[in-house]
DNA sequence: GCTTCGCATGGAA
DNA sequence: GTTCCATGCGAAG
């Protein structure tokens, strides 16, 4: 509420062009090592001050309007919706540019940055400015190689996946969700006939609409994440891209301000993931063009006393000017509060390389109170070709907080920086944040590296050694700890995305429906794959039962009138669905017919419907589940507020911990109250088996729990535990079934009091014992007193008689 | 003995 | 296998 569209306009943002021409004669001569613990106060440029000379000899500065003409390319270039369109002019730039890489002596400069700006002319050039929410869009997710793309595959691991990753859009947002299957040819992929595949695709009818033992595989957790991502983006840059909110919500999501193919020269780490707020606030007052260039996380060394901050060599050579001599040229830079810096840009010669470092940084470091682990970033100011040098705490609720509310140098910021600050509990980062500072919390415990801390600690002001990184701390416990920070960035940054919808994939998944168009099948590695050429479509959530006489159904509820109606377990219905959409029961093929069955009946059947009709509450609970439907990405929205109401302590909770309808886990699968047929004792189905590993267990875990009780007749051998297992397992319906999938019979001895009971009985006359079916391999350790069978061991602990 | 400088080393990408 | 880069370490001041 508080942004303000105007000033973030004013504020812009750009993907860096790649290395101005720097001219080292340019730059100041002064020796560094006289001045470099003397700021600069108030500097001015004089008479070729170092930033300005830059600009004023760079060739891209060659005229007034060429001037004009990159800061608005600069921020189209910036544009989240333009991330990948070539400006106008470009090309000329790019000669000139070559012409100036040509003409230095930088031999051991890899192609680096230079090699963006001509992937850029080669992809762009002539290409037109094209701000079209969709079109913008589709580019902002197609980071796949380029035909002309010379970027380092090795970019393109780990950090990069979920940025480069390739996508399947769907051209109606209305009608699906992008989501974000990996698969090759943007197809994606269902598996078919693997027992082992994890069920959590699809609900099962589906399975079932395309053959009896279908399964769906969804292969890697990311999915979850781009498919909120996916999605959220669509919003944005769909839906209205050009709305400053939606582009700040993006900015501060901390995706990089720079174009795909900067992004694949770049690492990750090093991308500008500057807000606006921290870009207005460097700014200042002024109508500056601000270009973030890069930012680096500060290491141990970077943060010491040393003073030496080594640089990215690919964004040192892209950003800063060429120097030819290890000594490199003193640099000027700018905080956020004005004062001036200068430090040494300079190499060393590594492996026939170069290894590039600023001198000098420690009293700029120490005055912004960075440690190991904030992240330094580097901007310049275009026409003035100032380098800004912002930073972001990494235990800070967020980058825009911290420097815009935090006096930098002393200094206080300005209220109007102030009131540009956004909730941060608001706001994806906050969360993030929070992790960083758990991170960093935890990071920190670790007594050497708090040794480390408190050695190192000895500066006028107080830095203390970042975490995990203690300068003097032994070696595999630092790299350990850089590596554990790199690792939290990349997670961080999938998190990021992750945070945008809440909404869990499994949440998601009972919406997905297969795509319309039939797939094809593939055989790999012996396995049928069903390839769909686009993704799962948002359907109308249902719910999957069976009823009283073991016929399966789903249940789905007009969006008119709010009736349930039967449908048969492979209907796929639309996200919006009414009445006269049901084809399978002509009589209920109108919102008049009354529903087949009460809600009381339909309570019986639906077991994540609590207590469904029954009560006021729980009228209220079918209500609120009456979710608008008539866009996909506002079903996941309202699945996902519900979901959250769900999640809240005072709400009566289902008695499986995370029960799905349609799910086919061991609980689900029951029939309701215990009916249906009976598994002999011999029965090798899976449920049967489940129950005599969960027993199994069970009876292993209890024993673990009273190893010295040695006279208690609970002790047993864990042969004799799978002894009266085979003993006790009459089948799961004989063992308590109708606890499984009747909420309504939660309190009756069917529910895990009866099983802790029955669990207790168990150990002293095993035959006459039954197992929970409640119970659930995988769930041991949550927190639900009468389904689990944790919390049923736990009270027979406690009360062992 | 301490600090700074410059290069070397080796883990990670 | 190569490159990057965090930091170790010896030499010099």
């Amino acid at each position: 509420g508080v942004d303000c569209s105007k000033c973030a306009r004013n504020t812009r943002a750009a993907m860096a062009p790649p290395n101005p021409v720097w001219s080292s004669a340019m730059h100041t001569t002064q020796n560094v090592a006289d001045r470099k613990d003397n700021p600069v106060k108030s500097w001015r440029p004089p008479a070729g001050q170092i930033s300005s000379q830059w600009r004023q000899t760079n060739l891209w500065s060659v005229s007034s309007i060429q001037s004009d003409l990159q800061q608005r390319l600069a921020y189209e270039f910036d544009r989240p919706s333009g991330s990948e369109k070539l400006l106008p002019g470009r090309t000329f730039i790019h000669a000139q540019e070559r012409k100036f890489d040509d003409m230095h002596d930088r031999p051991t400069t890899p192609a680096g940055m230079n090699q963006i700006m001509r992937e850029r002319d080669a992809n762009g050039h002539g290409q037109p400015t094209n701000l079209d929410p969709a079109y913008s869009y589709a580019l902002y997710h197609r980071d796949g190689p380029h035909p002309n793309s010379l970027h380092d595959p090795s970019h393109h691991g780990g950090e990069n996946d979920s940025l480069s990753s390739r996508k399947v859009a769907i051209p109606d947002a209305s009608t699906g969700v992008d989501a974000g299957f990996k698969l090759d040819s943007h197809h994606t992929a269902i598996l078919r006939d693997d027992p082992s595949s994890l069920s959590v695709g699809l609900p099962s009818n589906f399975a079932s609409s395309n053959g009896p033992k279908d399964h769906i595989r969804i292969a890697p957790s990311q999915q979850q994440t781009q498919m909120a991502s996916s999605s959220l983006q669509k919003q944005f840059y769909s839906h209205s891209v050009s709305g400053y909110n939606e582009f700040q919500a993006q900015l501060r999501n901390g995706r990089p301000r720079m174009d795909a193919k900067a992004r694949s020269q770049l690492l990750p780490r090093y991308w500008p993931r500057i807000t606006d707020q921290e870009l207005q606030h460097l700014s200042g007052d002024s109508n500056s063009v601000i270009t973030p260039l890069f930012e680096k996380m500060l290491s141990a060394s970077d943060a010491g006393r040393i003073g030496r901050l080594v640089l990215p060599k690919k964004c040192a050579e892209a950003y800063f000017p060429p120097i030819s001599q290890p000594e490199g040229l003193p640099l000027k830079v700018q905080d956020a509060s004005g004062k001036e810096w200068i430090f040494q840009f300079r190499f060393w010669p590594n492996n026939n390389s170069r290894m590039y470092v600023l001198e000098g940084v420690t009293p700029c470091i120490q005055s912004m109170q960075l440690q190991a682990g904030d992240t330094v970033t580097f901007s310049r100011t275009d026409p003035e070709g100032k380098l800004i040098m912002g930073f972001r705490k990494a235990t800070n609720l967020s980058s825009e907080q911290e420097e815009t509310t935090k006096p930098v140098n002393g200094a206080p910021i300005s209220s109007e920086a102030n009131g540009k600050v956004s909730a941060p509990d608001s706001s994806p980062n906050a969360v993030v944040s929070r992790q960083n500072k758990v991170n960093t919390e935890s990071k920190s415990s670790s007594p050497v590296e708090q040794a480390t801390a408190s050695k190192v600690d000895t500066g006028g002001l107080a830095q203390k050694e970042g975490p995990g990184t203690g300068q003097s701390s032994p070696g595999p416990v630092k790299r350990k700890a850089t590596s554990v920070s790199q690792k939290i960035k990349r997670l961080r940054m999938d998190n990021e995305e992750s945070m945008e919808l809440k909404i869990t994939w499994e949440e998601a998944q009972e919406l997905l429906r297969p795509p319309p168009k039939a797939p094809s099948i593939v055989v790999v590695d012996g396995h049928e794959f069903e390839e769909y050429e686009e993704p799962p479509i948002l359907g109308r959530k249902t719910y999957f039962v069976t009823d009283q006489s073991g016929a399966n159904n789903q249940w789905a509820q007009c969006e008119d009138c709010s009736k349930w109606r039967k449908l048969p377990v492979d209907a796929l219905l639309p996200s919006r669905w009414t009445c006269s959409d049901n084809k399978w029961d002509p009589e209920r093929s109108s919102c008049g017919p009354a529903q087949e069955i009460s809600m009381e009946e339909l309570a019986e059947l639906i077991p994540i419907k609590a207590g469904l009709g029954g009560t006021k509450k729980s009228k209220t609970r079918i209500e609120a589940d009456t979710i608008d439907a008539s866009d996909g990405l506002d079903t996941l929205a309202n699945l996902a507020i519900l979901g959250e109401g769900e999640a809240l302590p005072s709400q009566p909770t289902t008695r499986h911990p995370r029960h799905r309808p349609g799910c086919s886990c061991i609980v689900c699968i029951q029939p309701p109250s215990g009916k249906g047929p009976k598994h002999k004792q011999t029965c090798t189905c899976n449920v049967c088996m489940t129950v005599r590993r969960r027993f199994r267990t069970l009876m292993l875990r209890r024993e673990k729990r009273q190893p010295k009780d040695t006279d208690s007749p609970r002790k047993k051998e864990p042969g004799q535990a799978s002894e009266m297992l085979s003993q006790t397992v009459s089948g799961p319906l004989a063992a308590s079934a109708s606890a499984t999938s009747s909420p309504q019979k939660a309190n009756v001895n069917a529910d895990g009091t009866e099983d802790m009971a029955v669990d207790h009985k168990t150990t002293s006359s095993p035959v006459k014992n039954h197992i929970d079916l409640n119970i659930q391999p995988e769930r041991d350790d949550e927190q639900s007193p009468k389904s689990d069978a944790a919390g049923a061991a736990r009270l027979l602990r406690d009360n062992p008689t």
